[in-house]
DNA sequence: CAATAAATAATTTGATCATATTCTGTGCAA
DNA sequence: TTGCACAGAATATGATCAAATTATTTATTG
């Protein structure tokens, strides 16, 4: 048979990677409702693929917590309880600020103006009331921030968590709206830019807890 | 064909679960050389399992960081750097303490009674000099306390720690021996069963630093 | 006779394997 | 050094079998 994709030993990422990051993105982005079942044939015939880069795909999403693996041996997208989200919001209340001060001191001029693009392009779609952009520009800011703090297993860690609540922000996107949504990325930006790196720890807090208050509100 | 495994509608683990916890435990137990590369067939072979099964696990293992895949396509077991064990233990050093204070809050007689069974075999395992054993069961002592916490998030993220640094423990064990091991569990018991939270969470505290820093000696 | 429960058949889904294809690195020749 | 072929390893597909869910039928009871 011919060769299907068009692979000329470019980039070349294998179909599992690409079946990966695809179906992570529909987790993180709310495109799934929580405990939905989710089938490997269904996602198959979904993303146009195989069984077994599917399967490959759901045991590294089940791995990370993002899918859940019934005793039954299906998988289903997890609920968040409370519980739960008090548990990532403890977590993220850590971590993020850690990573931030680890990136505050190594931030160069071009990171922060990258950072601020974003950040703008951030602004616009909350003013047009772009939900779906709104969720992959925030997700963006921030882990784009993790990457600067090069700490690969804190930063780690903390990306996962993102997974958990991920299905929750259907929700909260559409109960409340856009326009009601804050940030304190302009004082994270700030602080990054006058080299602060506790101010810009202390930001990233709050616009953590306050992120984490939105998705409460919404599951509550 | 006949059917190869002897399932019966019994428990029946799929063989890709198992295969998990086997790899799972050969890593967790310092059984590979951290930077030793490991092949899907080789594994196959070594746990006498097929392709599918293996390539799964290791899925998983990767999401996990307790293996790494290259972009080579090639997958190995991750070296930590010191870097890497700051990062672990900075994790850890909050992530444990919360976990055992949530546990201090729920647990029985019976908890405690299994827990120091545990710690007793683990003391033997000391003095016999059994360092595969002790690993178990020190990693075992503390799992359990994980569990008493009945917090599933943070459990995990705690879990996931001990692969990051589970392949340096072949070191740790090779060039100390076990004897000069030292742990807090008397001081966590003790406190767990005076029902005091905060000097369980502070035992546990001094534990893992003390763990952390015999790492620390270990790949230095 | 109606309604619920039990049993059975049909369909869907998951698990595993064997095989074909593609990729990576290496050695050899020009 | 560059290009090319080869071996080893990873990737991907489709087929096959097992398990579970759903649908259908049958039986039982009030």
């Amino acid at each position: 048979m011919m060769n299907l994709d068009t692979n000329l030993s470019a980039g070349a990422l294998p179909v599992h990677e690409i079946v990966y990051q695809d179906l992570r993105a529909l987790i993180l982005f709310g495109e799934f409702i929580p405990g939905e079942a989710v089938t490997i044939q269904g996602l198959a015939t979904r993303l146009s693929a195989g069984l077994t880069p599917v399967r490959e795909a759901i045991r590294r999403l089940t791995a990370e917590g993002a899918l859940s693996f019934n005793d039954n041996r299906r998988v289903c997208v997890p609920t968040l309880s409370l519980k739960d989200l008090e548990d990532v919001s403890f977590a993220r209340q850590f971590l993020e600020p850690k990573l931030i001060f680890m990136a505050a001191q190594q931030v160069t001029a071009q990171d922060i103006a990258a950072l601020i693009t974003l950040d703008s392009a951030l602004d616009q779609a909350i003013f047009r009331g772009d939900a779906p952009m709104y969720l992959r520009l925030n997700y963006q800011f921030h882990h784009q921030l993790y990457q600067l703090a090069r700490a690969p297993i804190l930063s780690a860690l903390t990306d996962g968590l993102w997974l958990r609540f991920g299905p929750s922000l259907r929700i909260v996107c559409g109960r409340l709206g856009t326009l009601h949504l804050v940030d304190q990325h302009k004082e994270t930006l700030l602080a990054l830019k006058a080299g602060d790196a506790q101010a810009a720890s202390d930001a990233i807090l709050q616009d953590v807890l306050q992120g984490m208050e939105q998705i409460r509100l919404g599951i509550a």
